[in-house]
DNA sequence: TTGACGGTTGAACAGTTGTTCAATACAACG
DNA sequence: CGTTGTATTGAACAACTGTTCAACCGTCAA
């Protein structure tokens, strides 16, 4: 039962990096094993994926459920630990592309978890708010790369990081007010 | 000529759609022609991609440069007419999900033209400030379906743009402040 | 008319893909 | 010991893929 484990592993990865179409084949062999065994597992390619879906879900439960509390802070925490995972991130940004009922099940987690954070603010629309201020967030993993790469900076460096979180809270403070009609 | 422009839309609608590992021949059959006739015309499936994300680039930078002054409304008007368009959507959300040359071509654009929106404000950062401001309005793009569900408001309609809008304001007046420490 | 040439096609090819199948190794159990 | 079952494999298959090639069609110049 160990190989399903490297499987799934295996398969994180190389979807991450090399897409959905990656063929069956290149995850066996990163895991050590035959094609074969992979349908026999997870019964088609399809079950494989739906497998690694559950797997990354919950992964990033398990790390939602430490911000659960906590004031904004939350938001930023909720962001940075996913880069530590090198293939995680990038796994999520393939699915929140797709657009299927994994993404969905995704946010769910991420808006409730957020929605929870923002409870004690007395907003109009807190569910609605959380679903834009996730939506900030997620899109900064998913556009990290393009975006470090217009503005000059690495995102993923302690400089840039300070820098982009100063932005973010000068943005949050109301800098952008005056642009309000 | 006439053909290759029917390629071109038809390309777009399927990798949109259904992601680049779309089979030529699918894109033959709705551009009503042959698939050989793709390779003549673009040397190859990915000089076909070339030349797609050519035409979504032009798409954009149209649509950007009507923004390139104003006020807060660029943002939220830089959004919106992406909508309407079906595909481009959609095809920005996979492109952007790669992280190749053409999203870094894309993000360039963005982030130079918000820039300018923004530069009356004084900012420290006005270049960062606007890479965050768009990965806000680009995220919001990628992630409007399964934020929508999660929030229970189908964000295309009248309704779920006022109340997103709503939010949104309330976000960038400062709403979120007192969460910062 | 003849010739040339770009647009267009059906047929075919070689490579790749997910999946099946029969067979092997191997551990657990009687 | 034998046997039962699970994990695992190489070989093979049928389907699909991007691409090539020779041929056809139309137009337009000479």
């Amino acid at each position: 039962m160990r190989s399903a484990e490297a499987i799934v592993t295996a398969a994180m990865g190389r979807f991450a990096r090399d897409g959905f179409a990656t063929p069956l084949r290149a995850i066996a062999e990163d895991a050590g094993v035959s094609a074969p065994l992979i349908v026999h597992h997870f019964g088609s390619k399809q079950g494989l994926r739906d497998a690694v879906d559950d797997h990354v879900l919950a992964l990033v439960d398990e790390k939602l459920r430490r911000f659960e509390t906590g004031g904004f802070a939350a938001a930023a925490a909720l962001v940075l630990p996913l880069y530590e995972q090198g293939d995680l991130p990038r796994y999520l940004r393939r699915t929140l592309a797709e657009g299927g009922p994994a993404s969905r099940r995704l946010l769910e987690s991420f808006v409730t978890t957020t929605e929870k954070a923002l409870a004690h603010l007395g907003l109009a629309e807190p569910r609605m708010t959380a679903g834009l201020l996730v939506s900030h967030s997620l899109g900064a993993i998913l556009l990290a790369d393009p975006i470090g790469d217009a503005v000059g900076v690495d995102l993923f460096s302690a400089d840039g990081i300070a820098r982009w979180a100063a932005s973010a809270i000068g943005i949050y403070r109301g800098d952008l007010a005056p642009l309000l009609s």
